[in-house]
RNA sequence: GGCCCCGUCGUCUAGUGGCCUAGGACUCUGGCUUCUCAAGCCAGCUACGCGGGUUCGAAUCCCGUCGGGGCUACCA
């Protein structure tokens, strides 16, 4: 009766844009599964999610998929928090924050999917399965021999009490298993279209394991459904996995209507066309965040992956993202990161802010370098110098570096640079500006940049550029400084002076 | 192997039958500017995977093909 319930359970979910035809509050969920650092796919994911839901004005909703607790850590769930906190994600219900449908870490909510499962087993959408890992694996061996399509084969659908009696006595603990009725599922997925799976490739799929934790296709479909998520927007890793979800909401008697509309978004690929991963390039959000990466910046960049406002602007804020962002612009093949462009969108972000924002965000970068211990007078030396800099950096990281000869204790020049300034025409060079800048009563960059002008480029009549490449390399170490003149004021009459007359030999 | 998804410059993309001798951005190359490096400005290179069809006309529609990817777990 019940299979033929079931018989006939193709369905169509209305098409969905993003002005929500329904006229149900949108709530979309971002629910990772932290089995390590949030990557750069999960917050691609994350900032669709965010988009959607604060373009339509409806609910983001954080919730961590944890059934897996073999491979989830409380540090890495409390680092996604971080993670999605530090890019500005901000979440209504969900961990820390709470909501009307919690708890949201799915450990909490054990219960409630025993609930349902035992409700499936009472109901026949779902059996007891007896099979052990070993028989099922030695099946899907002779399924792959004989070139049939591998899964479940049904085996415990039906078990005679003789058979059931054995494995209990030999202490088999079942894994709970859902039916999956003969016939198709086909779903409009929002990016795709109508996508439809034959079940005859969808095989019965365990809802619970032997120890009685339920897994993933479980708790998933459960969730959404108690928490009343009417948008799914994931990866499309999932897309498949979508019938599976479909049935369990069957079985719990959802209609139709009351399911969410899914959206499968396109991955993030690595350099060599494969997912990305740690094989083929940085993943982790924190190693960008320690990289001296902005938060607008990565969202920025990823929001252009798999995504487009539909002219020609690419640099948007957090602010228009939400504004311009929908799901029918979304597009349905997959995106090569690049590291390139992201480091470019990176630089016109750092450029755009206002020098005391820059210097909020860059003082941690000098302090862990050790270039500042963060003292009012150092402050006050970053703050003149970062306008100098703003447009010669593409990371916040690199500050350290461009402003370190401000700070050394004990400077030197760097040793591949010191015979650039040991040929005898840079000696003349320093020589000279020895003498002139000591001659100098007003330290101000257009004052020292007369000055040097007069004698070195008029009245020994050399290059500039190569006149003052000698006194760069005499005063900040490298031949890539900031300005000469601009570092010359900074770093003081004195101190400049002493290593001007330190390069003279 | 089976099922499913995908296919415009090197990369991200615009493009939904004529506005496309295919536009923008990043990268790269050359130039300008310049105290180095950047930034900025200008210029250049490079793409509709392939083959059929439909049509007066196709990057856009259809079919096939090739290629890439995902799934095929008591992972998610």
């Amino acid at each position: 009766m019940r299979e033929l319930a079931h018989s006939l359970i193709r369905y169509r979910l209305v098409p969905t844009n993003t002005t929500n035809t329904s006229n149900k509050p949108v709530r979309v969920r971002f629910a990772p599964s932290p089995t390590g650092d949030l990557h750069v796919g999960n917050i691609r994911t994350a900032l669709f999610d965010w988009a959607y839901a604060r373009h339509t004005g409806g609910q983001f909703i954080f919730r961590i998929e944890d059934t897996d607790r073999e491979r989830v850590t409380d540090e890495y769930i409390k680092a996604a928090q971080d993670t999605l906190k530090w890019l500005g994600l901000d979440w209504d219900e969900g961990p820390e924050v709470g909501g009307p449908y919690g708890p949201y870490l799915q450990s909490q909510r054990l219960d409630i999917y025993e609930e349902w499962a035992a409700k499936f087993l009472v109901q026949g959408d779902a059996y007891h399965c007896y099979c052990s890992s070993e028989e099922l694996e030695a099946r899907r061996e002779a399924q792959k021999a004989a070139n049939v399509a591998p899964g479940y084969d049904g085996k415990c659908r039906s078990i005679s009490e003789g058979d059931l009696a054995k494995y209990k006595s030999e202490g088999r603990l079942p894994v709970l298993r859902m039916r999956m009725p003969d016939g198709s599922t086909t779903f409009t997925d929002s990016i795709r279209g109508d996508v439809t799976f034959d079940h005859n490739f969808v095989p019965d799929f365990v809802l619970v394991r032997g120890d009685g934790s339920p897994l993933y296709t479980l708790a998933v479909a459960v969730d959404d459904i108690m928490m009343k998520v009417t948008h799914v927007l994931r990866g499309e890793d999932l897309l498949s996995s979508t019938p599976r979800q479909i049935r369990v909401y069957q079985a719990m008697g959802v209609v139709e209507s009351d399911y969410p509309t899914f959206a499968h978004l396109p991955f993030v690929m690595g350099q060599d066309n494969a997912k990305l991963s740690k094989r083929n390039g940085e993943v982790s959000i924190a190693w960008y965040r320690e990289r001296g990466f902005l938060p607008e910046a990565i969202c920025n960049y990823l929001a252009l992956l798999g995504w487009s406002p539909g002219d020609d602007r690419e640099n948007v804020t957090m602010k228009e993202l939400t504004e311009l962002f929908t799901v029918e612009r979304v597009h349905s093949s997959p995106a090569r990161f690049d590291m390139k462009k992201l480091e470019a969108i990176n630089g016109d972000k750092i450029r755009e802010l206002a020098i005391d924002e820059l210097l909020k965000r860059t003082v941690p970068f000098l302090i862990k370098d050790s270039v500042i211990t963060g003292t009012p007078a150092e402050l006050e030396v970053v703050k003149s110098a970062l306008p100098i800099i703003q447009e010669r950096i593409a990371t916040l990281a690199e500050v350290s570096q461009m402003l370190k000869f401000l700070f050394v204790a004990k400077f030197e020049v760097e040793a591949e640079e010191l015979p650039k300034i040991k040929d005898e025409q840079s000696q003349i060079v320093l020589k000279k500006a020895d003498e002139i800048l000591n001659a100098l009563s007003n330290w101000e960059h257009e004052a020292i940049h007369e000055a040097l002008k007069k004698a070195l480029i008029e009245e020994l009549g050399l290059k500039p550029r190569i006149a003052f490449s000698a006194l760069r390399i005499a005063v900040t170490g490298s031949h890539i400084s900031p300005p000469l003149f601009e570092s010359l004021e900074l770093l003081g009459r004195e101190r400049s002076l002493e290593r001007i007359a330190a390069s003279i030999n």
